[in-house]
DNA sequence: GCGCCGAAAATTGGCGCCAATCGATTGAAT
DNA sequence: ATTCAATCGATTGGCGCCAATTTTCGGCGC
């Protein structure tokens, strides 16, 4: 646990923060073993990009929403500068898209786009699954079988607990791959075709097919390598078929989704 | 008819003018053209960025040497907010690190990230390789077989000239795969890697063997795919063997601040 | 009634200033 | 003489204000 002190630097800015951080205290016990003394700075911690990044993964936000600077600095309770910051970050992440002097949306990849990205994610997961159970050991086993496990007792009562929980199973299979680099491709390709699912899904189809999981899982227990490359090929494009183009509409969805929360009170205006 | 639509010169409200600054000047003609309505912003055409990247890719900024963003602004001619939009771009693409109130500096992987990155590279080229030669036509292979002309008529005189057109090779076959969410990878890999060689290269090796192309390119011609996909991965893993760990030191110039406080200075604590 | 042209309002972009923090130098005490 | 500690200088971080541009709204003419 690396314990930054910049943490939450950008949510408490004007707060009075009399906790403990107000006092200057510049003498440095010796405590602190050898880790830190290197801070980098991470844009994924910060509290903006995560809230928009899991209000995409929840699919709370859909592609074309804008997201105004202010109106989500009011939102978030920080500054306008920080929400600039982490905008832009998200749009070098593809995640959305800045046009000059009009604001930033979230990215609406094109049918082209979205393929792409499918036919990337066979590639790089097929990757991490071969190179997962070439370097399976017990503990990575431990960590699959519970996984599956919890998986399996998911009554997907919460759908977006069991969006995330999905989500897991991909980027558990990374993580036992052992490449940071692949683990982040990975990452940032499931991000975006959630984007891209997002997009071009058909209304009522599930996003991810969680029957394959646990068919995937046995196979890399298993060590059997051909078959789970396979396997998580299929999946992915099981997953694939479920979008279609509709290249046309949908560009008001932002208006929906803010009547939706909003058209309550509305509705009843003559009572 | 409507040609001074948009001018609206007649300012009464606001305050007396102080404008003195005029140095960007709108080319922006009358008449709007529906031609744009959608631009969106890329980084990756903005000049700072364009011009650390090259840098980067040029060896002329080295892993470690500390990027002051009032230096930058200066040397680059711009102001500091511009640079500091580029340093966040090129961050959040792990080209540079950032460390709160200490700046930013030109990223240095470990010795563990460099070695994933290569085999990153192996899973992203060798599948842009099959892809290549799956849908190669006449266009294709007229873009190969001229570069790999350029490429044999190379006297690498110029060091930079011969570096960049080595890079161009790999991309170029990333190009021909058609996927352009790989070849952004790709790209991406690419400038990460030779970030990773100019760490841990052993001097006077060259960055890339490029005895290799003509005979991948060769392969990509006839089609065979197993072998391409050998002789790229054959290429990479050759391109990898050239680099060392030689963890320890470093002895760049302004980063000495750094490892002073990162590596010695931390690690020898009294008890 | 419909469409076009103008201005006001809203939003984004950019810059300067000031505070906060870190590194280095200098001073004093053991 | 060495080491610890406090001050000084330099750099980054952040915020408010203003300019530029887009969008929206009201007005006018057809």
């Amino acid at each position: 646990m690396t314990t930054t002190r910049a943490k939450a630097r950008n949510v408490a800015r004007t707060a009075p923060a009399r906790s403990q951080a107000r006092t200057k205290l510049r003498r440095r016990p010796v405590e602190k073993p050898e880790t830190d003394a290197l801070d980098p700075r991470r844009m994924d911690d910060d509290p903006v990009v995560r809230g928009i990044l899991t209000a995409i993964s929840q699919k709370r936000l859909k592609p074309g929403t804008k997201l105004g600077e202010d109106r989500l600095a009011r939102a978030l309770g920080t500054t306008r500068i920080h929400v600039r910051q982490a905008l832009a970050h998200l749009a070098s992440r593809k995640i959305v898209v800045q046009f000059p002097n009009r604001g930033a949306f979230v990215y609406r990849p094109t049918w082209e786009e979205a393929r792409e990205m499918f036919a990337a994610r066979r590639v790089i997961e097929a990757a991490t699954v071969a190179a997962a159970i070439d370097r399976l050991d017990k503990q990575g086993k431990a960590l699959l079988k519970a996984h599956m496990a919890r998986e399996a007792a998911d009554d997907r009562s919460d759908r977006w607990a069991s969006l995330s929980l999905t989500a897991d199973f991909h980027i558990l299979i990374a993580e036992l791959a052992g490449n940071h680099v692949l683990l982040d491709m990975a990452r940032e390709l499931m991000l975006r075709t959630s984007l891209a699912i997002a997009t071009f899904e058909q209304p009522g189809e599930p996003d991810c097919s969680p029957d394959s999981h646990p068919d995937i899982g046995a196979l890399v227990l298993a060590r059997d390598k051909a078959a789970a490359i396979a396997a998580m090929t299929h999946h992915l494009a099981d997953i694939e078929r479920r979008i279609q183009p509709r290249d046309g509409e949908a560009q008001v969805d932002e208006l929906t989704a803010i009547f939706k929360d909003l058209g309550v009170a509305v509705a009843r205006h003559d009572g």
